[in-house]
DNA sequence: ATGAAAGCGCTAACAT
DNA sequence: ATGTTAGCGCTTTCAT
């Protein structure tokens, strides 16, 4: 068991200075063809790769960028990282990734430890909690020391940073659109409480859409849940007390949960009911019938996040502007909504 | 926006030295209680922190662990790196993702670039290309370097280090007993090519549990598929060719996917034809009818791939026995299979 | 063309 | 009780 051999080693075997093998190793042209083809023979042989500690002490970056979300067993945020993924290593960067569980001194104690020292730069999606309690002292103390800071789709306006965010209420706005264009008269909605900031933003959409097609809002349409696990109760509710022909979900899980109640009672998709959920994830492609949905391109989401940070990362002198970049929707029209 | 303090600007400030601050710091009873409390103030007031690459570097450890997988994008996986991450962070350590999108040269990169310092070890999935090649020299590099590594879920026998895998073939042994309980003649198996070890596995349960049975194992019944993208097309052909009472997938999309072209082609489910999927994700529970499957546990398996792998990095000397953790899969009953 | 030396931020053995 | 020094592995400036 070899361990990692170091410059100074190489040093010592080929007796040359330290600064030589270092210099030889990068090509510099300082040092004579022939040290350098001996020392690169050497390093070669031993396989030396640079301590990427020791050049990040040296350096004052790490080559790694911290994400956090709330949640990875969450599709969304898997296409997300996936994306930061990809143009994080094409140019060179990890990625760390930590999980706040939708807690805030989770959120907290990642930042805290990762922002000593170990990344470059943050991306990251606030849980609830931290929606919840609207403290952001955390995002606030890593942004003054100047670490630099993309935020994505649970954003917060308190903080100047970079954004990249789902036009949640216009995504919204088409989609009850969709709705009504293929014939709807009364559309539900199923939706969160309203700290979440996308479930706030997907309500305002709706409300648009219904008013400015002159249908008038029934608070008795409208779902507010916060018990994900038990959202089934709360949605034969819903069934219970009132009817309608179209239902606009601001998740999967709430749009699938609903077309299954619905087909228990007899209800035929979309003749009876149509569906559409915000988020396209896996189940809505599997589902029966397949579910018209609004794709939130994750991935793409991802790819922009990692490109503003790095862009920022590397920059030479800070530049105080931030962006926000918004990303629309698409509908994917499947089987749960009637064709126009 | 201040950057980070060090020690030795507290150290000026204070006209200490920087070993008196870096005692005072962490509490050391050679240090008077009254400078400690003037060092301790200073910090906290410029919110001091130590910087990790520093400490990394002095240290020569990381607190940093790298996992790589196949895919993010893949629920099994994701549950993984739950546990993975909950363990790990409990006990202090980072966790750094990499996939390797099932590309052996993406793995061999990545490995490389994280065994250069930082990471102080690794957990990981192998790609299916890497499978196939059968060439594991990073593996074996990073292992000879004295670095841990901690395999999962799709693993080699080539290599000698701890293990944590799912008892493939038993699973799948159970799955087509309990079809065989419930009254099926005649169980189909959808699987993969041979060389995703896992997929052979499974395949070799199937047959076990069928010789056991006095039942014979017809390789009509048996269809392999490369493609996952078009899945659907060779599960067509299977029910073109062939009847069968029972289908046993060995992931949830081909379960799905034969569910739903037996419905379509008028069969009921369960009476007609039962389906059971290896993998208990997402899919398998909001498919109409919610499908039977085998749970694999992925958060148990990254809980104890984290506690193996800690476990080998925080040991004294090292030790060369290696584990392999075997975790069973439990069948979990829902709509799709009859009731005993 | 080569090497010595300083320094990144921290720890710790060893003076004083 | 406090400070000096060396060193982790590397880069880079400044001699020689």
């Amino acid at each position: 068991m070899r361990r990692r051999i170091t410059l100074k080693q190489i040093a010592k075997e080929l007796d040359v200075s330290i600064s030589t093998v270092s210099k030889a190793l990068r090509e510099s042209k300082e040092i004579s063809q022939d040290t350098r083809d001996k020392v690169q023979a050497f390093a070669k042989l031993y396989n030396y790769k640079p301590n990427n500690i020791a050049v990040s002490l040296k350096n004052k970056h790490t080559k790694n960028i911290g994400v956090i979300i709330p949640e990875i067993v969450h599709h969304f945020f898997t296409t997300v990282i996936s994306g930061i993924e990809k143009v994080a290593n094409s140019k060179g960067y990890n990625v760390i990734v930590c999980l706040s569980n939708e807690s805030f001194d989770k959120e907290v104690i990642n930042m805290e430890t990762l922002a000593n020292g170990s990344i470059d730069g943050f991306i990251m999606s606030i849980s609830k909690e931290t929606q919840k309690k609207k403290d952001f002292h955390h995002l606030r103390e890593v942004v003054n020391q100047g670490m630099p800071l993309v935020m994505f789709d649970r954003v917060s306006d308190e903080i100047y940073c970079d954004k990249v965010i789902v036009d949640d209420a216009r995504g919204a706005y088409q989609a009850v659109e969709h709705l009504i264009h293929t014939g709807c008269k009364r559309i539900a909605l199923i939706t969160t409480v309203d700290y979440v900031s996308v479930g706030k933003l997907r309500t305002l959409g709706y409300k648009n859409a219904l008013l400015d097609n002159e249908m008038g809002v029934d608070e008795d349409l409208i779902i507010k849940i916060e018990d994900i696990e038990n959202c089934d109760k709360e949605i034969e509710k819903l069934f219970d007390l009132d009817n309608f022909d179209g239902v606009f979900a601001v998740n999967e899980l709430f749009a699938l949960t609903a077309m299954k109640i619905a087909q228990e009672r007899g209800y035929r998709i979309p003749e009876d009911i149509s569906f559409i959920g915000f988020t396209d994830g896996i189940l809505s492609k599997h589902a029966s019938p397949t579910l018209t949905t609004l794709a939130q391109h994750g991935i793409e989401m991802g790819e922009i996040a990692a490109d503003m940070l790095i862009e920022k990362i590397e920059e030479e002198e800070e530049d105080e502007s931030f962006r926000t970049e918004i990303i629309r929707t698409s509908l994917i029209q499947r089987d749960s909504t009637r064709k126009i």
